[in-house]
DNA sequence: CCCTTTTCACCTAGGTGGTAAGAT
DNA sequence: ATCTTACCACCTAGGTGAAAAGGG
């Protein structure tokens, strides 16, 4: 079993329609000391500028077999086929093609301004998948703390090479969490089948975008991101 | 096999009697918010105040068999059974006891100040050794890149419940390097006998001390050491 | 006196949203 | 209108030796 972390945080967002900074910025970077190693010896990777998530997506295992092996991974997939703007409705000049789309309540809005539908997604990125850093490892080791997924970032680079999701702005998507049994038996090239079990989280699903639009969701990712603690105005709330 | 990386700057340390800095600060931490969960959710642990090396260890491996599981791991020996103190000749004042050690050339001097024996060791600290915390991974894994045991932390408190390394200060030491073939036919909690390899590399043999006593290893380390960089002058050499 | 402990300024390394300018 | 790029101030987190203070 899986049960969602910080979920009372999630719901926060989610009743406001979370929103994700996708971003390119993947290895090129303009002048760097390429091919050098940093002084640990360590191969040099430029940092990717690609964005995390937040709230971060961590999970509290049980369950599972704590002397058996098993790898971690999420995926995320489209929750429709549309593209989304921010605004407010299109004054009258003809149908709007998905005004209050049954997916997004009308309580995804700020002012005047709401998630209007926009068309028809763009097709599909490349399925990628993120493998928890820590897999594989025992049964164990994953249910003994919560298992944090603070390295998976985005990017909205079809040509990423760093091995980031990849995602389309201004189109929504609902994270998945994969729990894969390695059997020692089998062959573990083709983990398919039986091997694996699936979570979804609905309160986890959320919108891609360059720029946060709705300030409420900037305001409340600068009230609860400790790294944006440098926005914040005054009185903090315990 | 195993190549010791960079060999030079260790080697230019151990011309002047490599010293490593060893403290106490365990976990109690005086006052902190104990037993609270960081906003990652990762349990909270204080960070251990104890000191890394410099330079660090590390190694390039090599023959491993790349689909077989290893364990890496580092442990410490006493080089001698003597205690060490820096300072000048006792002036006449009798015989010193250690005076121009045989283990200790000449060179480890600076002014007129230099290693001298004072008596014998302290009792040995209990035996701890420091697995790499990717242990066990298979060969592949381990030749793909240079190895660090950059998370290795030294202390001088015979209490320590960090599982750092507990050195006594005024004594030397020799890291040693062991590679532990994990072998899946045999009940594995026993990796005695012929399945490891060790390495020593005498250029790495150092001082444990709680403040450096030879100016000349303070400038080398803060010449060398990125983290340092606020202590240098000026004109960098490249 | 020698050794240890504590505190501090100054770094590395990297995660935030803001802002302005430019590109599509 | 949306996206890209670049740069910024301000954070978290943690690794340095210096200097002062403490302890035998």
């Amino acid at each position: 079993a899986a049960r969602l972390e910080m979920g009372s945080l999630w719901e926060e967002f989610n009743r406001l329609g979370t929103e994700m900074i996708v971003t390119k910025a993947g290895r090129w970077e303009p002048e760097w000391p390429g091919g050098l190693q940093r002084w640990g010896g360590t191969p040099f990777l430029p940092p990717s500028l690609c964005r995390r998530m937040f709230p971060t997506f961590q999970v509290k295992l049980s369950g599972l077999d704590p002397l058996a092996d098993y790898v971690l991974l999420m995926d995320f997939i489209p929750l429709d086929d549309k593209r989304y703007r921010w605004g407010r409705d299109n004054g009258g000049r003809g149908p709007d093609p998905g005004a209050l789309s049954p997916s997004l309540p009308c309580r995804y809005a700020f002012h005047s301004s709401s998630w209007l539908a926009a068309g028809r997604a763009e097709p599909a990125a490349p399925g990628r998948v993120h493998f928890h850093p820590d897999s594989p490892a025992k049964g164990a080791q994953w249910m003994r703390q919560i298992v944090s997924f603070d390295k998976l970032k985005l990017t909205n680079n079809l040509l990423d090479d760093n091995g980031h999701i990849i995602l389309n702005s201004m189109h929504r998507y609902q994270p998945r969490f994969h729990i894969v049994f390695v059997d020692p038996r089998r062959d573990s090239e083709r983990f398919a089948h039986q091997n694996f079990k699936s979570f979804s989280f609905p309160e986890t699903q959320f919108m891609a975008v360059t720029a946060y639009q709705n300030h409420r969701i900037t305001q409340l990712k600068i009230a609860s991101n400790p790294f944006a603690k440098g926005f914040r105005d005054g009185d903090p709330e315990p």
